[in-house]
DNA sequence: AGATATTTGTTCGTATGTATT
DNA sequence: TAATACATACGAACAAATATC
């Protein structure tokens, strides 16, 4: 394609507007047929003109009398479904993985032993709780491991630089998969080695001691990395869905 | 909207399909009319669908006999054209952005001394020669800055670590915003300081002194970092063009 | 070079679904 | 309940791009 599809032009036509005239969300956009009439365009164009934005995050669009496209912040979670597609033929390791988390992570404990406040505070107690208890089958190894990463999800969540925290939850998502495609391996003492790790991460944050908070998860972090080192460095990666209803894509019919 | 739309489902349905038949890049899709008759929807609704794709950077499209649709790997254009949109309305401060940069950049700078072949030394070693012009006017400043942050993309560029890579990529795209957005100031002497960081970081890199290029680059950020603190903290964000030829969208009317 | 076939791109008319009044 | 305003969806036709012959 040589010449750029017009539902293209539409989309970064109202790119520009939204940044013109410096539109925030919840604003609204002129209705299809207000648009084709001030492109002269068919309604199709203006459809992918508006799919795009949609997909893109910036604009949601609702049905009905007061309905319409409306400008949107883009979601946390559209953004961290890009990033996974990103690296869905990318095949990053494991190893890759914890080493951009041993660069970030402790600069995230800091930022939050500086600002975390009374709830935060509560929540990570709650969690560091959490993790007390036995590690007996593999079901109990399986929920240790996710009230470990909801640990570190925590402290992402509680972070007021977003760059820090998409990162950050873009490597917690990353994590996770990586630990779903383990098999359970019979390390018990990591569980419980995480276990202290947080429990001293805690402990430094709520104190307000930001070196302390930066160097025990850096070696938390390090620990990590040397402990699940021999196993399978591949990590199995997957499109996310938008829509996680199962029965409504299974209605659809099969393909070849 | 309840219901999600059937372009929606069809687009959830291709993605269930790339990930089970284990698509590559280059392999093709059904034409629309088969995709049509496969799922029982209107032209439209397949074309919503691969709109959706399209943007998420997953297929792209031609036309012609042998076009169609095609399983494609998201380029990293387009991931970073979705984070700078997803922080649009995030109002990330220069501080911020510094926050995440002393973390990750170091590492990156290790990752670099542990792997950087010949090509890339060679790259490192132009633009290191390239900052040894002079600093007069201020056309100067602003080519020594460009010159400046290419050899952080250099760096990026050179990662075999994808994550490391791309975070380290967005990072240095903000830092041009932020220094685009900043007024010259007559700091003569933090250009002839960065220029002598970028040797040194460069020795140790060619070295492979791991230690020496993770530290380096750590102080040169931190320096980075302290001599524009007083500047203006905001950076002004804008949204990204698919179409960068000006001419195309002006031919479209305006909007009110 | 020109004709032609194939596939996407675009338009239009019409009908349906949805949410408010 | 009915009227409305808007998005959503279908189908047919035509235009444009790009291969092959």
């Amino acid at each position: 394609m040589r010449f750029p599809k017009r539902g293209d032009l539409i989309a970064d036509s109202i790119k520009q507007w939204i940044v013109r005239d410096k539109m925030r969300p919840g604003d609204r956009l002129p209705s299809e047929k207000q648009l084709t009439e001030k492109y002269q365009v068919g309604k199709a164009s203006v459809r992918e003109a508006l799919k795009s934005l949609e997909v893109q995050g910036l604009i949601r669009t609702t049905t009905g009398p007061t309905g319409g496209s409306f400008i949107a912040e883009v979601t946390e979670a559209r953004i961290l479904n890009h990033l996974q597609s990103y690296f869905f033929f990318k095949d990053v390791t494991a190893t890759q993985v914890y080493e951009v988390r041993r660069s970030v992570e402790p600069t995230l404990a800091r930022h939050i032993a500086e600002i975390a406040d009374a709830p935060l505070l509560r929540k990570l107690a709650d969690n560091v709780q959490a993790s007390q208890g036995a590690v007996q089958t593999r079901e109990d190894w399986q929920r240790q491991q996710q009230i470990h990463i909801e640990f570190h999800d925590l402290l992402a969540d509680g972070a007021t630089n977003p760059m820090l925290c998409i990162h950050c939850k873009f490597i917690n998502r990353t994590i996770r998969h990586i630990v779903r495609s383990r098999e359970s391996p019979q390390q018990r003492d990591i569980i419980t080695a995480n276990r202290i790790w947080h429990e001293k991460i805690y402990e430094a944050i709520a104190k307000r001691n930001l070196n302390a908070a930066e160097s025990l998860m850096r070696e938390h972090i390090v620990e990590l990395d040397d402990a699940y080192k021999v196993s399978k460095p591949q990590l199995t990666n997957h499109l996310h869905l938008e829509t996680q209803d199962p029965d409504r894509l299974s209605a659809l019919p099969e393909l070849p």
